[in-house]
DNA sequence: CCTGTAGTGACAGTCACTGACACTACCGGA
DNA sequence: TCCGGTAGTGTCAGTGACTGTCACTACAGG
């Protein structure tokens, strides 16, 4: 194309969306690489440069997430224990989360069906998980706890989000702090 | 080869042994397939025949594990709350994995240097994650509580892992009871 | 107007992975 | 003893993800 503006964020926008079309018209498998770039009206290449694989055009913005959890994490009171400082954390992020739902919910379905994508996302939360972990050593605690409080944290903000999708209707800060109660209840019958 | 064993088992532990081999001399970026299957003394076709892709191969056995886990959760007494049976079924692949140390210490080198390795470790332990939640829900236990029961539990597990590894003097067996303690007092400071 | 820089297209190449077909060792029974 | 089925393998051809390189173009600042 002659005139194509220079702009790179816009390739990678229509990048972004002619994927996520694809992956659910054909399926993530039937697609290709080069149909994902024909459709953004870019070449292969083009894609190649905006994304590292097939995989990673799925999961952008993830940075964005990452920088509220930390911040949340380090923002917190310096007395809190290490699993209420993960619910203020995933609390603070919530609004994210309900602003992103739409897509989300787009993206979920064709990740939920497809094992590379459901791979890709699994390495997502762990690479959340250790920013956590970090942000945690940072106010002092042991990098281990750190770790296991980042972990569990992860899992209960999984729990919460999870009934959240199958009731939008319910408060997701509610179910955050509830799930975090239901961890410390596993050790009782 | 004319005279070539017709058992594949052999030319799987081949591979196996092979791969492990080339991605700690070479890494994993640097070893193709053809060099593995070369190595086992069959071709590359042989290879994916034994093995689904690259990485694959470095996780081989985990049908094991996961059958270990799952009788001991099935097997623990009825009463026992969730966490308390996650222990017992860790408890209970103590033998396993003390007997694997010298092997899965190797595997773990390459995969830490490795993310498309560690992608692939995340999604292993998703899965056997997935066949805790099922044996919980199988005691009756809600999905959501089981699987974030099994998660919480493999975070501790996890804690308890990388303490042995650290000082494999410690006792395994305490190092996993102290893990679940301590995911308890994770809302105390 | 000139120059550096960022985004892109074009092209060639490597390698992971798959389908199809043929061959060979072995195991069971006729 | 022979014979047919089966499992494991080799060979070959092909697709598609991903990379390196080079040239070109739009735009910013001086």
């Amino acid at each position: 194309m002659e005139g194509m503006p220079r702009d790179g964020s816009q390739a990678r926008a229509r990048l972004r969306a002619a994927a996520l079309e694809l992956y659910r018209e054909r399926g993530y498998d039937e697609t290709t690489t080069a149909q994902i770039a024909a459709r953004a009206g870019v070449t292969e290449r083009t894609y190649f440069r905006h994304f590292a694989d097939k995989r990673e055009v799925l999961f952008d913005g993830e940075a964005e997430l990452r920088a509220i959890l930390v911040d949340a994490v380090a923002a917190a009171p310096d007395d809190l224990a290490p699993l209420p400082v993960m619910v203020r954390a995933f609390t603070a992020a919530v609004p994210l989360v309900i602003a992103n739902r739409a897509v989300a919910q787009q993206r979920a379905e064709v990740i939920a069906v497809t094992p590379a994508l459901r791979e890709r996302a699994y390495a997502k939360t762990a690479s959340l998980t250790d920013a956590l972990a970090d942000a945690l050593t940072a106010r002092g605690i042991t990098r281990p706890t750190a770790r296991l409080a980042a972990q569990v944290g992860m899992a209960a903000f999984d729990r919460a989000s999870r009934s959240w999708a199958d009731d939008p209707g319910l408060d997701l800060n509610t179910l955050i702090a509830q799930a975090a109660d239901e961890v410390l209840a596993l050790g009782s019958t």
